[in-house]
DNA sequence: TTGTAAGCGTTATCAA
DNA sequence: TTGATAACGCTTACAA
């Protein structure tokens, strides 16, 4: 294995000074174009090659920006790095990916790593279980531009990309009325998350601008699993008064309740309206499509990464940026009553 | 925003020496107890965390690792990522995402970026278009362990990770064929790519053993999504001698080809059996559930981590490790053609 | 236009 | 057990 080559050996060959190579190098006005093309031919040939580690950490500026996440194995989020990768990767940055498994300590460990690793900036959707705040301080503290996407939590300082996700929910709720479904259920993961909070008042004042009486026992709190998203229409469907359409705040729980009403031979829409959230790829792969709000991962991956190139080139200029992103509801067979629609 | 600490401080702090203060922190047995216990309180207090790019400077590991791979939006991929995470997380190496977008040059270019990162190992899953082998041995001539992951190119000195998809295809192949499917199709997606290469010999071997002649005219390369699937079924189907099976080596491609086999009416299992390749979740969402070889993604994102880090423990005695995964056949609806799997 | 030298934050070697 | 010093590879005042 050869020894890696360094400026010095650069320098070394052409009996000049690291300073002048390195000068060279990066397009310093204050040299010649003589000896520029003498180090670039000589670098060329000694195959040198840059050391970022070095760079990094006389500047100060590591070029790698972290992104935490919960898990990297779910649609929307693996989309939302595409989005981030296709803006940040062209200007020089590569990307740190770090999971949280929805634990708070485990995402204080992970951004503590992240700055130890001298990260340029994060971006990150937060955790269930998130509720202190002392860990997004310690990054602001340091002066390191630090972006909340779809999952975000108020922190002062901190920057946003969000969904509207009480838009979405509005939307869709007011869809369901509109095909003219009377009980509309709603299926909700963890309202101590602002986006699920959200989606509920969206649900809520759709119904209420509907003239529908909200109905507390429609609401129902479970995980977003297929699974989980059966049970909860079997019960509701078990109700002295069931519903005859559900809002769910998650596709694969949307999913379930189809599987569920199907079972039961209620049929859908006729009989019954199913939205989900999301528009995860599968909601168009069944012979029922499932009507979903996109939250376009992508554009919210790109915008993330746009907020934080705008901060890291403001020099010592503190912006707290807020972006709200449009929903845009996907109206399939699962909630296509009217015939209007088909 | 406070300076950051150094361990300089701490050791201005104690009135002691920085190295003093840097061997009470790596646990060096050459120091007393009493300032070991000092110099951590101190550290405790000024707030000291470690500069991980110096340190990475100084020992030459980033403790870093580049995975590569053609889109991370892609559930296959996404569950490797999942896998390499587990595994190396807990060992205290980050993950660098790079994706290739199957461009070779793309692919030679953040392999580069990633040398220049100083990462201390490369996973990689190639891109379709990869020829040259020029890159990779840059990776090697580092002395840095580079390990190829479900698609492999044969490298002197690299380890892989793949799927034994001739068994995947073997299994799939026959299981049509003990399902009485006579003439069984095969959609592939890029012979040039061992895995499914691999998959179409598995596919004719398991037909040479069940008596049936291979045709030609039943091979079928198209690009792996669901429109691609449909189009190619449409042509199959209207050939003087349709087949009664496809056995996909994609998902997507089953998919769409299910699809255009309902909206032709021909009844799926009873005269037409379809199996596709990766098990995505999709396959189970639908209502006439696909059949479909799994090729365990976090398993084998495992054990590429894990291969890794022998690797990296072995100093430098190289070794060349090729470990094969087993697949595992799930049979689902779309092909329980006999009474007897139901 | 080029060279000198210091510094980024660590760790390792050698002395004391 | 601790300190002084050099080194990792690069950039940048300041001097020449």
């Amino acid at each position: 294995m050869s020894k890696k080559t360094t400026i010095y050996d650069i320098a070394k060959a052409l009996n000049i000074t690291a300073a002048t190579v390195s000068r060279a190098l990066n397009n310093n006005p204050r040299i010649s174009d003589d000896t520029k093309r003498m180090v670039l031919e000589t670098a060329a040939e000694l195959n040198y090659k840059p050391n970022r580690l070095a760079m990094a950490l006389k500047s100060g500026k590591s070029k790698n920006v972290g992104v935490v996440l919960p898990y990297i194995n779910r649609t929307f989020f693996s989309n939302v790095i595409h989005g981030i990768e296709e803006e940040l990767n062209p200007m020089g940055y590569n990307v740190i990916i770090c999971q949280t498994h929805e634990d708070e300590k485990k995402e204080a460990d992970v951004i503590q790593n992240l700055l130890n690793a001298q990260v340029d900036g994060i971006l990150i959707s937060v955790s269930r279980e998130t509720k202190n705040t002392e860990h997004f301080n310690q990054i602001l503290k340091k002066n390191i531009p630090l972006i909340f996407y779809d999952r975000k939590i108020n922190v002062k300082g901190a920057s946003s990309v969000t969904l509207d996700d009480y838009q979405g929910a509005y939307e869709a709720t007011k869809h369901l009325i509109d095909q003219g479904c009377k009980k509309i259920a709603h299926f909700t993961v963890d309202r101590s998350l602002e986006i699920y909070e959200n989606r509920i008042q969206g649900y809520k004042q759709a119904l209420k601008d509907g003239g529908i009486k909200f109905n507390m026992n429609h609401v129902v709190t479970i995980e977003s699993d297929i699974e989980a998203g059966k049970e909860a229409t079997k019960k509701l469907m078990e109700l002295a008064n069931p519903p005859d359409a559900i809002f769910s705040a998650s596709d694969p729980c949307a999913l379930g309740a189809i599987q569920h009403l199907k079972s039961i031979n209620v049929r859908i829409p006729e009989d019954f309206c199913v939205v989900g959230f999301s528009n995860d790829p599968f909601t168009q792969f069944m012979e029922l499509t499932i009507s979903s709000v996109d939250q376009s991962p992508l554009l919210m991956g790109r915008t993330a990464a746009k907020v934080f190139l705008e901060q890291i080139n403001e020099d010592d200029i503190k912006i707290e940026k807020q972006v709200v992103l449009t929903p845009s509801l996907k109206i399939r067979k699962s909630s296509m009553k009217l015939d209007s629609d088909l």
